[in-house]
DNA sequence: TATCCTACGTACTAAAAAGATACTAAGCTG
DNA sequence: CAGCTTAGTATCTTTTTAGTACGTAGGATA
């Protein structure tokens, strides 16, 4: 039984944070959004300082809260695909937008 | 010693997440937008549910990170005053369209 | 002189998030 | 039947975050 909870919010913004906070998400959104399809393991190669555990607990909270889908296919080996749903594809262009403010705001530290 | 951390981040996106993430980051920083200037006894009320700690904390990182602008006056009883400085400022759009998305996200779900 | 006010600071404690590491399923290959 | 592969689980420990309760300064007011 996964545990869910952001059971309560005070407003939007506090619901949306709930929901790309967290240390992972919006990188793995990001990169969703680059590659369209990535597998776990693939995640994992990119996303390098993420444990198992982690990467699929922050993949469940994604997939439950509906930013993204997960194509199981069952064969042997297991291959799990995970891609952006359109709540998910909503979320790019301010991730992208926070991703610019991050790298002017590094080369900015960087001059000082 | 205000124990200062995020030493350490893998991109710039993981970096602003530092920045902006956490519980009552966004919310602080949009209420300062709305509002330009805001004493700490007026944080305190808008975000109802920070405890005094929290807040103390929270506002110490964002004037750490270079978001807000502190002004103390040597009034007794202290005053003291909290407004956006530019990099703070420029998360506003980025805060703002989350907001949005999240008004979206809480529709939608009303409906189903 | 006692009490109030505002904006904190400081323990201390509890809860949540994150991390390390080992283990499993299940079929194919040699 | 041992070993390989992928996508996870399970368990335990550490770290981080949040909350409670109380203390402080110092002038103003009763």
């Amino acid at each position: 039984m996964t545990k869910i909870k952001h059971s309560g919010y005070v407003c939007s913004l506090d619901y949306a944070f709930q929901r790309v906070g967290g240390k992972y998400k919006g990188r793995i959104l990001w990169h969703l959004s680059e590659e369209k399809i990535l597998r776990y393991g693939e995640l994992r190669r990119i996303v390098w300082d993420i444990t198992p555990k982690m990467l699929t607990q922050t993949l469940r909270e994604l997939e439950n809260d509906g930013l993204i889908h997960r194509e199981v296919y069952h064969e042997v080996p297991p291959k799990v695909e995970y891609s952006l749903k359109e709540a998910g594809q909503e979320l790019i262009p301010f991730i992208n937008y926070l991703r610019e403010w991050g790298e002017a705001q590094l080369a900015k530290e960087g001059m000082s």
